[in-house]
DNA sequence: TCAAAAGTGTTTGTCCTACACCCATGT
DNA sequence: ACATGGGTGTAGGACAAACACTTTTGA
């Protein structure tokens, strides 16, 4: 119990990033490989610990994210996971991280930035299936974070944030499966995202493939709610794909 | 950009606890009168910081429960809300704050513990209105926990954390109803809830009141998950009541 | 003319809401 | 008897899964 010389302790503050996009329709995160001790030379969520003391903690993420993937965070939507505490949680010593969350469109190989040796972008799968270990607690981080997304992509359009900026119903489509990790029907899913209100916004132009009739393309506001919400089916007989 | 010499900053760590409970069937959230400065004398949520690095966040909350309160958070589910760590958030300088929400069974008046003057459940409606100021975020921190809650009891039976171990159907009732703010159907709800398998496990006795026919007790695990989950009507028609 | 992908119609069953109605108890 | 709250039946509408079918393109 505190008495009246007692001082509250302090702790080191970091910043851990959950970046997803689609990489030819399968789902993927933002991996560096790290540079120093501790776990050396092994696979991590971007971070880092914030810069000075008045330097606010969403700042601090999107900072990370410029240095370490070379990744412009204005565009992205930073939503905060969760606070990881565990006092054993990193060798160095009382290090608690606050984690987020952002979803990216696809996009070319990162950049290796200053703090990482290297910067890529692995398949979420081979971290599922525990071919691919975490440093410290990042498993878990990426866990949440990729529950977070399942669950956010029903009631926001957060998985327009995936897509370009004009896209089709089918590529919206691959986006759901890719994150969800089953297939949709692509006649029902057609109608359900065109039946709420404001959700997508028509732009007036098709796209054509070598094959098939043209798509309509679509605009969206990633972070607009949905309602109703597309809800991904509880129990149903649902086509496993990941 | 950090340099050779550069060391990371510390920053002090705080819990808040936004702890909800049901008194004649209103929602009450527990808050302190502080017994120091800053905001000193002004309304708060419990918590403190953190009493020695290797404390476990987690259980700092737990800690502070019980000085600040004297409840026995041993029973209670402490579920990590977020994190309030904005630069200017406190004027003693950079002090980051997690924030837990608890559920708490009806319960007589706290003692007021050893850190704060005075602990006290207060009305939710009484803050929402803007009638009880709050010191530093913590008016941002009860709105997220207040929908955190909404939104749990959609999908976990947390409900039933804030009844009797036994509780009768429109017991339970009252509880969605004051954490909603508005009224429910009786006899869907009824149903709704009996159709959820494995939510309601019947006691097999009876609870008398001194009108009407005596209803059918239950009891429940409020950390089981509910499917298919027990949804709020978005839009409809709903009497509102808070 | 065929394959492939986009988009539409329709059927069928499930779930939800609203409300009429019956049941069991205290006074 | 009757008021009060507990509990059941059921009709009508909204919704969603499943799938047959039509449209529009490239080859």
């Amino acid at each position: 119990m505190p008495n009246d010389t007692w001082q509250p302790p302090s702790v080191l503050l970091t910043v851990d990033l959950v970046i997803f996009t689609l990489r030819s329709s399968a789902l993927h995160v933002l991996l560096v490989e790290r540079g120093i001790e501790p776990y050396k030379g092994e696979a991590a969520l971007p971070g880092g610990f914030i810069a000075d003391v008045g330097e606010d903690i969403v700042d601090a993420a999107r900072r990370e994210l410029r240095e370490e993937a070379d990744l412009d965070a204005a565009k992205l939507h930073l939503e905060q996971l969760g606070t990881y505490g565990r006092p054993d949680r990193d060798p160095r010593g009382r290090i608690v991280s606050v984690a987020y969350l952002a979803i990216a469109p696809g996009l070319p190989e990162p950049e290796a930035g200053t703090d990482a040796s290297a910067a890529f972008w692995c398949p979420v799968a081979e971290v599922a299936s525990g071919h691919r270990p975490l440093a410290f607690d990042h498993r878990q981080i990426l866990d949440d974070g990729l529950e977070r997304a399942r669950a956010k992509i029903e009631h926001t359009a957060l998985a327009t944030a995936f897509c370009t900026p004009s896209f089709t119903i089918a590529e919206l489509q691959r986006v759901y499966e890719a994150v969800w990790g089953f297939e949709l029907d692509p006649r029902n899913f057609y109608r359900k995202v065109q039946s709420v209100p404001g959700f997508l916004v028509p732009v007036g132009a098709d796209r054509r493939t070598t094959k098939g009739r043209p798509a309509r393309l679509f605009r969206a506001d990633p972070w607009q709610g949905l309602r109703p919400p597309i809800l991904r089916p509880l129990s149903p007989s649902r086509n496993e794909e990941v």
